[in-house]
DNA sequence: AATATTTGCGAGCAATTACTCGCGTACTAC
DNA sequence: GTAGTACGCGAGTAATTGCTCGCAAATATT
């Protein structure tokens, strides 16, 4: 785009192996965080990172080929956490009725937007622009799973694969809210009810649906 | 951020009097769309849309102050005349059921996706980093209030500032499903059922709560 | 201590960008 | 026709960016 960059390699062009080295691609990604935070995307440059980490552009250069190696290993760990997060909220409700259990994953969900909103969006955008399919679907088959388990039990009339769709719907629709929240200055407790309803009102309408097939005459597959 | 740029005016030059050149701004906006279409606002430089549009980029700059001008206007431009689809479906699903008034506005939001997602998404992105909540807070309330008419028959209990959150909620709702589904690829008559049902459920959920207040003791204010 | 290897540096290059300015051309008014 | 004005042009400029490369310091190996 700029500069030179000739483009394929995306990943770490090689592993730190003493013990600083590695201290510095940690300061290279907090630097990417906070520059992330503070300004966005347009704010972040190689030399500011380089220079905000404390280092020079060149052992930055070391460890990351090229700008987006950067924003997409600080996308892989920012995922990595929240998939580990879901889960664990997934594994804490898991003999909690759904509104509850619907409940915790809203708070999760409030509780790291109001953190860092702009990194978040920042990042969300980035995740489209690259194309990062192949490494991503695994972290996003994490969440999907950990949400899906969550909610079966309160689906049982539908497929699977249902299941899973409503799964990613549920994510969806709880990280748009939430986000925009976050962007319009929407105070936590009010937006709350709003997604609680949001999702609680998405699930009864699949279960309904599953149920019964009362009102149209469409139901679910095999 | 590149070039010379020192910012503040983003709105029109001067205003452009003889013929040709009210012709020129619309080639410079149609060249614009294209572009953002194709390749994003990575692809949007000032000398591609004047090359684009057949025009150099000092006529550019007699029309537009700078580049932020020019994603403005088409955001001013796609906003309205998405304001008056949705008023205009709104019109004509006044005497519908509810479901049929919220499937014909989920049409019109899969219809303008799949036209042009890129777009879209891109501009979507845009407004929030440029503050426009002045410019687009009328247009944002022409669909506010639209929505809001179709669906305050379905919920009479709820007080007005309620119906008009939940109108807000539908609308960001039914176009992060959407896109989400532009983005990855999901075909229209697969997304549709889905959209449906978290709108439905939704406003469901709504209803429920302001009707009754039977589940946990908290209503809606007076 | 001497050597080899890894790590870190940062001035500087090439590319790209937003935007200007002087000048020719089409149009209008008289 | 002629003067005046709006319009249009596009080569050129300053700034910024991503990234390289030769060299020095730190660390490991002998």
């Amino acid at each position: 785009m700029r500069g030179r960059r000739n483009s394929p390699p995306i990943l770490p062009r090689k592993a730190p192996r003493q013990a600083r080295s590695r201290e510095l691609v940690e300061w290279i990604l907090e630097a990417a965080t906070r520059i992330l935070a503070a300004d966005g995307l347009a704010g972040l440059t190689t030399n500011r990172v380089a220079a905000v980490a404390g280092i020079s552009v060149g052992s930055l250069y070391q460890y990351f080929p090229n700008k987006d190696a950067i924003v997409v290993a600080l996308i892989e760990r920012t995922q990595h956490g929240v998939a580990e997060a879901v889960e664990a909220v997934a594994t804490q409700v898991r003999e909690a009725p759904l509104p509850a259990a619907i409940a915790a994953f809203v708070d999760l969900a409030l509780h790291a937007q109001y953190d860092r909103s702009t990194l978040a969006v920042a990042l969300d955008h980035e995740e489209q622009r690259l194309a990062l399919r192949t490494e991503l679907m695994a972290v996003h088959g994490r969440i999907r799973r950990a949400v899906a388990d969550t909610i079966r039990p309160s689906l049982r009339e539908l497929s699977p694969e249902a299941v899973d769709e409503a799964a990613d719907d549920l994510f969806l629709l709880v990280r748009a809210m939430v986000d925009r929240a976050g962007a319009t200055g929407v105070p936590r407790e009010r937006i709350k009810p709003r997604v609680l309803r949001a999702a609680l009102g998405y699930l009864e309408a699949c279960r309904a649906e599953g149920d019964g097939v009362r009102w149209n005459g469409e139901g679910n597959p095999s």
